[in-house]
DNA sequence: GTGAAAGCGCTAACAT
DNA sequence: ATGTTAGCGCTTTCAC
């Protein structure tokens, strides 16, 4: 078994076809110009010789490039699990692959995930984490992602930047609208909220969509106790933790996403608290498991593997003077975790 | 705003900081035989351009990749994304980017993604969806991958594949024994087993598992039904609904992963069968919900991440003469989705 | 310590 | 219809 050093190059399929690289480049790209006879027997003699064109020499040399860019925060997370099957669908569909990168919910980190897949020049880079409400924390990968732009790259975000990028916008706003509403028409006053980090916009557009709802019935944040933890499963236990020693008169709680509000629910389990007869619990997103927790949790349904699709559907679009958005739908679902406020 | 149309390139960043291009490569690379003084220029130059390496040319140059490749089934997949967080880890403590493919449980389609690794020059290639009971539906990739690794790729696997390459194996038989050991000790007798695709060694061997317990009890696999499915959410539906039709008396259900049995438990819920009072219903895998389920699952524990880590830890080890193998552990988790058999 | 030049494997003109 | 050749941007001998 004798260990030959490299793969087989272009040229030698060439050659043991007998013909030229060109004629053979063409013959594989399936491109104009070549007999049909000669197409197929250079398609065969590749085949049997287990011939794959290297990447980076096509690419390098002007060919497409083959792959884009993903960054989620954490690929465990079902949110972004989500989003990712939805990204590499559409890729697959147009045989493109995905680079995926965790940028951990870290800024700095985000901005070294960037720089990375730029190295790669991917085609196309996909941020589907949250943006940050403070734009300098994002000002030096604004930086370099518009430099990126500017050389032909393209980028799509998914929420709401400070990114000087074609988006699809999560209808985080009008999410936090509909469940907190939803809770207010069961009676529901004394209401919590488990946020995640206050510099996430995602937190903050959902936070005000659930002000927005309050003001609606005459109340504001002000009347409602906010706590920002992790936007996990943990930070969704330890806040309701914090939350109901401070405040233990609460009769529902809003998790700002369905990961912390399965934590919520674990807490409240642990600790004999029934749902939804002593306090509900409401998420956001409606991930997949939703519909099977103890109990079913009520949440606002957000199209994740479709805003994948979108995403980078959109920045493989040619690029547009102006910046595109698209906006998705939400839906309430409820479900058995939220229930009237008890008298 | 000009749009220039390229990335700087190296000999652009040589012209600027006035030395050669050889100079410049040297001074980003870290490189002996460049003055310091003039290193630290020639990186501050860079810096100011923006300047980032084309992977491409420099893989095409002979420098190393820098990016590995994990196909998973569908990375919506619990499952899956688990054991992708893993490899991300691992491959970002590296320095490395992972490009994640879907195979969608189609071998043919697994071997097309093998082909778009390899044409990527991946330095190595880590197959985590489960191998298939048939070597001749692997026989392709098999060949494939060979020749990848006779040129010096590396590969590792997850699960028991007819593939020649270093292997993380699952202890997917003794996940099967210790589940259904736990129910024939709660007293059940009629259990139904809801398994995947035959064709799946995980599946195999997870049967396997099962019917050495039996066979501890005098019993053998033909005393209890056994129905393939897909090994999806939905799969748990539908066959949990046909094994119930055809055996109204099974007090246990066994599903051969997590999964399904989320779809099993989502099923019984909407019959209003009690579990476990009515069914017991058990699963394989212990993925992140499985404690938050309607009722909490009784599983047994897989380690995912790890295993992720440990097949790219291994890929990423120097060739070793001989097939390397690594099994990992397993841990019976009993929560409230099973209990003893009704009398 | 620094520079010149030869590839890496491919695509895309440009010949023939 | 087929072949020749000039790069793509980088790393790496090999000179100086």
């Amino acid at each position: 078994m004798p260990k030959s050093r490299s793969a087989p190059r272009l040229a030698d399929v060439a050659a043991r076809a007998g013909v030229s690289i060109a004629t053979a480049s063409r013959s594989l790209a399936g491109r104009e110009g070549v007999s049909e006879s000669v197409a197929a027997h250079v398609r065969e003699v590749a085949l049997g010789m287990g011939y794959v064109a290297n990447v980076h020499a096509r690419t390098l040399a002007g060919g497409a490039t083959s792959t884009v860019g993903l960054i989620v925060h954490e690929i465990g997370d079902p949110y972004f699990a989500e989003i990712a099957s939805g990204v590499i669908e559409v890729a697959a569909q147009r045989g493109l692959t995905v680079q995926i990168c965790h940028s951990a919910r870290d800024p700095r980190n985000e901005l070294h995930q960037i720089r990375t897949l730029i190295a790669h020049r991917t085609d196309a880079i996909v941020v589907a984490g949250s943006g940050y409400t403070e734009p300098d924390l994002q000002a030096e990968s604004n930086a370099v992602l518009s430099a990126f732009q500017e050389t032909g790259g393209r980028v799509a975000v998914i929420g709401r930047h400070h990114l000087a990028a074609d988006a699809v916008r999560p209808d985080n706003e009008a999410a936090g609208t509909a469940i907190a509403e939803h809770l207010l028409e069961l009676g529901h006053r004394r209401i919590g909220v488990l946020a995640g980090p206050a510099v996430l916009t995602t937190v903050a557009d959902r936070i005000t969509g659930v002000a927005a709802a309050l003001e609606a019935r005459g109340m504001t944040l002000d009347d409602v106790p906010v706590l920002h933890t992790d936007f996990t499963r943990n930070g969704g236990r330890a806040g309701t933790e914090r939350l109901l020693a401070e405040h233990p008169d609460l009769t529902a709680l809003i998790a700002l996403n369905d990961v912390m509000a399965i934590g919520v629910l674990s807490e409240l389990r642990s600790r004999g608290v029934a749902v939804p007869a002593r306090i509900s619990v409401a998420g956001v997103d409606d991930v997949a498991v939703a519909a099977d927790l103890s109990p079913s949790l009520t949440t606002v349904r957000l199209p994740m593997a479709e805003m994948g699709e979108m995403a980078l559907t959109m920045a493989l679009k040619p690029p547009s003077a102006r910046r595109r958005r698209k906006n998705t739908g939400h839906e309430l679902i409820v479900r058995d975790s939220t229930g009237p406020a008890p008298a």
